[in-house]
DNA sequence: CTGCCCCAGTGGTCTTTGTAACCA
DNA sequence: GTGGTTACTTTGACCACTGGGGCA
């Protein structure tokens, strides 16, 4: 089976087959192996197979981890919104203030213009006031916590918790001790109070002091989430890390700190007090234990880590090692989550300040990929707790801007990248960001934005040439020869330098080529005389142009240019080479056509002077009609099947024709307009007719059989029993079926057709089970039916049962006059004995007098097998006569109408009336209609629904 | 050891004008 | 007779990105 459905994915062995044998024989002989032939049919390796697996379930993980990112990155950067709307509280704002020196606040109210004119000088004093307000926050007032603050994790380092916390092993919390919880402003007012929290507070609560202080300050986060790359920021393995080789300060593990934080925080003995200053000049370092004097009354003392140095000494050396807590990053001299921007108005400008390290307008300390915070990194395993992707500064209205570029080294060259500029899925990421930023821009642009967009540009363009390869790839600045396209060239190459040896261009000198025949799809045409700029190999999409190509290669064989070793080039031209290309004016009305008998039109500039394109379909076949001249217009192609499908819209005709054309174009139109309307207007006429003809019936039926109550509901009992003869009969005549099939068409349950009895034609071998006296029926052996179900009081038609095979059937009429002879001749026989149950009696009367009517009307028909099910079902109604019928006063049945249309009836009792007297019949089906009619009958059967709503 | 390069696999982009039979 | 639809046939070439492995 399995080979029979995909034997594409296997390989057939060469075997030696007599070459007269058909292959129908072969195959015969491999099944009835009379001769010694064997085909062998053998799987390809499983190998294949696995590797696809392997590769869909490495795709779905990259999705998976994309997706992931995505999600994380706009989680991390909506906390950091609501985090700086809190920044905004006038309450939190008060406090802050109160616990601000006044000298501090006197030096910023004392910058003005009218005190010091000069702007230079605001400036300077701005970012002085602004260093003694950090210096006082980072030294004096605010303890940052080791531990708490948002660092990256790896996407397995993730994973791992998500699956250790599903399992109910709470080895790794975030709340616990890894993360702080900061539900409202309160909280920040709590930390404010106690002037300690994570890194990631003070940076907060900084940033709320400069709003508190007037001063236009910015909640700058560097969004820490998810790497989609599974390698990015890895570490060998989870557990081992532990026993790793130090680490620099910069290139921190936080999991490690949290170990060893517990290290340190759990024995109470190791709480030492330190208390120091220094200051950012100073290039001292320093370790500050300090024990929190009003910390957290659930953990045990907390030792704050304290190392502050400036860059030059971090740059310098490593840091001396005390214990263990020098391996761990210390928050207070890495490059922070969260930091502040402060706007100086005198140079209008915004500068970055870092309230934890206390360090002021140098952005290039924030990046923890730079050099002073990677350079002893060489033993470690590279894992980043911060790594720079997408940096946001939050501003005070809550709208936020990219700043990235501001802070990020090698913006140009790593972190856009990073970000996604290039093409594929990272485009796509590119995108999304950008489309993120977008959602939380200011939809209005202030002076100070454009500023900063040329500053932030400025930036990237005095950021230098990357240092490696990958930088060079899609730099906005610079190019490397290895790194153009197929279609690009450099020109002019003008050098700038060099990158191991390889000359850099500038990206500006990148132009792009294309061949003759895709600058006339532009509309261009290569000027006379002009050489190609670059020769590459043709390309060959389609089947005409390979054959083209094969057929040249040919060619030059015969030539004898045995040089090209089979391969076709064919020149890139540039836009300068090209001018706009200018099809001759037409002349006489005569279109020119080309090689196809169209006319290129691609462009709109492509049109002929003293043409016209009209772009209605079908306009062809009229201006053929009115004999003008003309040429349908392509305008594009599609690709299919290797096979370019030229798009054709509308014609190409010469000017002077063209009013004549549109007006006869819509013309034609309105005339097809209107014979559909009248085609419309045509059956809509006749499904009327129908409908009335239908409801004329119906009334005529109603008006003529249900003027007695009495004989109604005998009648429509009789009818009840035997509808189903008719239905198995054919229908009278075309009025009356169509007055059925209007008034309402029969759909038949499915499993109805399927039985019938044995000894009739039919040799299906169904059997109704039936017995002369209704009382043997057994309801109790229904099949679960969905008849059954409707009321319980189906017949009793059994499938394939051996038990009922074997009943006696030859009590069943099979013909109505059968029936009616079978109906006289019973009643007869109960009034004989005279214990005829009450409720049978009418029924049965009436039913005999029906049948009767009945037959005399349309005469004995079909003696088919279907009729002779119906005597079964009188018997069963007869049996089950003691329920009876509710019938609506509307609903009179009567013989007529269940002659002309039973299924009708059956079907407005089964909707109306089901609870009462569902009747299964058995009843043959129609025929299948075709889809037209199909249709047409619904459509009938819609509009008399709502007619007879109404 | 890190960063770069190479390789394999995958996915996106570029490509740029049929014909015969059948049916309404 | 004409116009529209469908089956037929055979599944491209190239480049860039990703991830893994090797090497200077």
């Amino acid at each position: 089976m399995e080979n029979e459905s995909s034997d594409e994915e296997f390989d057939w062995e060469e075997v030696h087959v007599p070459e007269a044998q058909p292959f129908h024989q072969q195959f015969e002989l491999e099944l009835v192996p009379r001769e010694n032939i064997e085909i062998t049919l053998h799987t390809q390796e499983k190998k294949d197979d696995s590797k696809k697996k392997a590769a869909a379930a490495l795709h779905a993980q990259r999705v998976l981890r994309t997706t992931c990112h995505k999600v994380h990155t706009v989680c991390l950067l909506a906390n950091a919104r609501v985090r700086n709307k809190w920044l905004n509280d006038e309450l939190l704002h008060a406090r802050l203030i109160s616990l601000t020196p006044m000298s501090i606040q006197n030096a910023f109210a004392m910058i003005h213009k009218s005190r010091f004119p000069d702007q230079n000088k605001r400036g300077r004093l701005f970012e002085a006031a602004v260093n003694r307000l950090v210096d006082w926050w980072s030294e004096t007032f605010f303890t940052v916590l080791p531990t708490g603050h948002i660092r990256t994790r790896t996407f397995e380092e993730v994973q791992q918790e998500i699956e250790s916390q599903a399992n109910g092993s709470h080895s790794i919390d975030f709340d616990d001790d890894d993360s702080e919880r900061i539900r409202s402003v309160n909280s920040l007012m709590k930390h404010a109070l106690m002037q300690n929290g994570t890194r990631d507070i003070s940076s907060q609560l900084f940033t709320a002091l400069c709003r508190a202080l007037d001063i236009p300050a910015r909640l700058i986060v560097s969004l820490q989430s998810v790497p989609w790359r599974s390698d990015t920021g890895k570490h060998s393995g989870g557990s081992s890390r532990k026993g790793k080789a130090p680490m620099t300060p910069g290139e921190s593990d936080n999991s490690l700190e949290v170990n060893e934080l517990s290290e340190i925080d759990h024995p109470n003995t190791s709480t030492s007090v330190e208390k120091g200053k220094s200051r950012q000049q100073s290039g001292g370092l320093h370790f500050h234990l300090v024990m929190e004097a009003n910390g957290k009354e659930k953990a045990a003392p907390i030792i704050k880590l304290r190392k502050t140095r400036s860059r030059a000494a971090s740059r310098r050396s490593t840091p001396s090692v005390v214990g263990k807590i020098s391996k761990s990053s210390d928050p207070t001299c890495t490059p922070p989550v969260f930091w502040t921007e402060v706007f100086s108005r005198a140079d209008s400008r915004w500068l970055p300040v870092d309230p934890i390290r206390g360090i002021v307008n140098k952005r290039h300390v924030f990046d923890p990929s730079g050099p002073q915070y990677v350079e002893t990194s060489s033993k470690a395993s590279r894992i980043q707790d911060n790594r720079m992707l997408y940096v946001v500064a939050l501003e005070e209205d809550g709208f936020g801007r990219d700043v990235t570029a501001r802070y990020a080294r090698d913006y140009t060259a790593k972190v856009s990248k990073a970000q996604g500029l290039g093409a594929g899925p990272a485009g796509a990421r590119k995108e999304w960001w950008e489309r993120v930023v977008q959602s939380i821009t200011r939809p209005y642009r202030l002076n100070r934005d454009e500023l900063e967009d040329d500053e932030l540009h400025n930036h990237q363009l005095t950021e230098g040439m990357p240092t490696t390869l990958a930088g060079f790839k899609d730099h906005p600045l610079y190019v490397l020869a290895r790194h153009l396209k197929r279609d690009q060239i450099i020109d002019p190459p003008t050098e700038l330098g060099k990158f191991r040896g390889e000359p850099v261009y500038p990206r500006s000198c990148v132009i792009f080529l294309k061949t003759a025949e895709n600058w006339m799809r532009q509309g261009r045409i290569i000027r006379f005389g002009c050489q190609s700029m670059k020769m590459v190999k043709q390309r060959a999409s389609t089947i005409g142009r390979q054959r083209e190509m094969e057929l040249a290669l040919e060619r030059a064989k015969t030539e004898g240019h045995s040089g090209d070793a089979g391969e076709v080039m064919q020149g890139l031209y540039a836009y300068s080479q090209t001018d706009l290309y200018r099809p001759d004016p037409i002349r006489d009305g005569i279109i020119p056509k080309n090689e196809f008998g169209n006319i290129d039109l691609y462009v709109p500039s492509m049109l002929p002077q003293g043409a016209t394109h009209i772009p209605f379909k079908g306009i062809a076949k009229i201006a053929k009609r009115l004999g003008f001249d003309y040429a349908e217009a392509v305008t594009g192609f599609e690709f299919k099947k290797r096979r370019a499908y030229p798009v054709i819209e509308g014609i190409v005709v010469a000017a002077e024709n063209e009013n004549t054309i549109i007006e006869a174009y819509i013309e034609a139109e309105q005339d097809a307009e209107e014979r559909a309307r009248a085609k419309h207007f045509d059956q809509m006429c006749k499904r009327w007719v129908r409908l009335i003809q239908g409801l004329r019936i119906r009334d005529r039926l109603q008006m003529q059989y249900s003027s007695n109550p009495v004989e109604e509901q005998a009648r429509d009992k009789h009818w009840q029993d035997t509808e189903i003869h008719e239905a198995d009969e054919e229908e009278p005549g075309g009025f009356l079926t169509t007055a059925d099939d209007v008034v309402e068409p029969f759909h038949l349950p499915s499993n109805m057709h399927k039985f019938a009895l044995p000894g009739d034609n039919d040799q299906s071998g169904k059997v109704i089970q039936a017995a002369a006296d209704p009382s043997s029926l057994i309801l109790a052996e229904m099949p679960s039916h969905d008849w059954e179900s409707q009321g319980g009081n189906g017949v009793m038609l059994i499938d394939d049962d051996p038990a009922t095979l074997n009943r006696p059937i030859d009590v069943v009429p099979k013909t109505m006059r059968e029936l009616a002879e079978y109906h006289a001749q019973l009643e007869e026989t109960k009034r004989n004995e005279g214990s005829l149950p009450s409720s049978v009696e009418p029924d049965a009367s009436s039913a005999s007098v029906n049948t009767r009517k009945k037959t005399e009307r349309s005469g004995v028909q079909q003696p088919s097998s279907y009729d002779s099910k119906s005597t079964p079902y009188s018997a069963t109604k007869r049996a089950q006569s003691s329920r009876k019928r509710i019938r609506r006063p509307n609903e009179s049945a009567s013989g007529d109408e269940a002659r002309t249309s039973p299924s009708k009836r059956a079907r407005r009792r089964n909707s109306n009336v089901a609870d009462t007297a569902p009747s299964p019949r058995v009843l043959r089906p129609r025929a299948p209609k075709s889809a037209a009619k199909a249709q047409e009958e619904h459509e009938i059967e819609e509009a008399y629904k709502r007619a007879v709503e109404e």
